[in-house]
DNA sequence: AATGAATGAGTGTTCATTCAT
DNA sequence: CATGAATGAACACTCATTCAT
């Protein structure tokens, strides 16, 4: 998907269909025997990642399920899969991090539903860590704050092009967030 | 600043010098005998926030200086400080945390460099909490979870119209950022 | 209105704003302050027209009512009315008599609409002349053999500009079309 | 030829290569095989009508040579000759007389050349009842009010789906005509 | 300062036509 | 002959900016 480059490089307002088109080597008709809009290419690179966060989830959850493994074992695991498919589909999530919220309207609440829908399941992580002793906190708003460090840290790792190591990120994260929540 | 609302309620690329001066209650033509462009309102609306993030931020460091509270307060002064300004310019701010990366590319630039200035500011908390025995984490990642957090959570906190009260957010974000840079 | 002589000349489907606006001497910007779009032109141009042509024809009529000129005469009055607008508007009767019908279904639609309609006023002026004993004929279709013979003769009178004296062509067609509704 | 009842139903305008085909049951490419443009589809639709309109008025014009029967019989003749035709292409016919001149220019030439030319052919006719006695009248104009009612009654013929039986039409025109023509 | 009509460059989208398979 | 993906010129419409009043 050449639209995603070019999107990431020129932001999507600044796009023009033909630069679309000259990236990936056809024509500007072509386009539209693909797409619908320049919306829609828009959609599909998008749609995939909402999905992508929740399915992630819910398959690095199941650390936390029968108590095999420590907590803080989980969450590292957890992070350590997050950090996998940011790197992976890092122009994906740079324009949805930075850019998704500013095209218009439509897309700024698609913003923060995918970032609600993402914390809801975050904060699972936070009632199964009440289980083992965390905190008496708001779990809402510790999940929004696990939700917006994940988010903030890592869009700041992708634009750093990776500047850390993921183990000591993980490590890092894991250790913070673990501590912030449980430490009595 | 009429601009800010109409920014805020149709997303910047939407909205058209004419809904601003309608907003305005003066003319289209008028407009430009005080901006220079589209962007210049823009900028006008964006620039003060970089200059008052940084300056909200040296004015409430200073409870962090001489130790004269302990640093749990100091920290709890700041963000009492932060939910302010974030109350005071809540469409300001959601223009910044939502839009701005994405109207192009000059002011995504801008965006993640207020952000990195700003965690600039931050790290110098987290060096003063070092004094206090913080855990031996990198400084600069801390730094990043605290504005990630800060930035995600106000983001929340004015789009959810303040549904939390602001002391329980100030208690439980210092709670949790202080316990996630400092215990051991 | 410039477009009409535009439309007139090269035909809706190619005519291009630009043409208009060049004729007018404004831009095309321009026309868009004055006009939603290409069909609001052509809506403008000959939504006139419907009402013109029923109008005229409630205004002639009257000449039929009381019996007070013999009916040959009335008839007369009627189509010179009616020269006289097909001549004022000769370029709007084109549009409508050649074109009209062939730019895209709605206007063939309301083409039929505006025939169907003249004719129904048509039949009322058989109608009188049944009572001065006209023959036994189908009125609804010796209505359309008026419409008819109208529209196409002024469409061809129109378009060999006016080849043929306008009392001339008076006086043959309500010569023709009253002999061929009375006679026995 | 599937074209023609698309261009009947859509009108040429809005008719794509793809609505054709798709009709035809063969692809975009394959149209090209047998056609050279879209333009010469609506020729070859088109282009047999003026002959035909033409010869069949030969053909029917021969009962009026010799005199062998009465001009009402002939004119009859004529008119359920032309009533056939236009059931049997009623179509092509409707394209014809509320499409074709709306297309561009030179099929709104062509239109008119269509009608003149099948006016001169009609105005043979009219010479001929002149032997039997018609009116004096200018012809030329009688021809056209021929021409004008046979195109205008037979259009609205073919619309009302043939609301009217053929012979009480053909009766009627024909007695419309004639006694228009002939009665002094 | 204030007005809003005028400007015209810019862009998404369409669709007849071509052509490799 | 048949296919349908590929091409790209063309065009309606938008809107930031200008400017005469």
């Amino acid at each position: 998907m050449s639209a995603l480059s070019v999107f990431e490089e020129k932001g999507f307002n600044n796009t023009r269909i033909k630069d679309i088109t000259k990236k990936a080597g056809t024509s500007v008709g072509n386009f539209y025997n693909y797409f619908k809009s320049k919306e829609e290419v828009f959609e599909v690179i998008i749609s995939g990642l909402a999905e992508l966060m929740v399915s992630k989830f819910k398959e690095l959850f199941i650390y936390f399920q029968e108590n095999r493994i420590p907590p803080i074992s989980a969450v590292k695991n957890l992070f350590r899969g997050y950090a996998k498919i940011f790197r992976a589909k890092k122009e994906t999530f740079l324009i949805f991090l930075e850019q998704m919220g500013g095209i218009n309207n439509k897309y700024r609440t698609k913003r923060n539903e995918i970032i609600d829908n993402f914390t809801k399941e975050v904060e699972k992580i936070i009632l199964k860590l009440l289980d083992f002793g965390a905190r008496d906190q708001n779990p809402k708003l510790t999940a929004r704050v696990w939700t917006s460090t994940v988010l903030g840290v890592f869009n700041w790792w992708i634009r750093s092009e990776f500047a850390l190591e993921e183990e000591e990120l993980v490590d890092n994260l894991t250790d913070f967030l673990v501590s912030g929540t449980m430490t009595n």
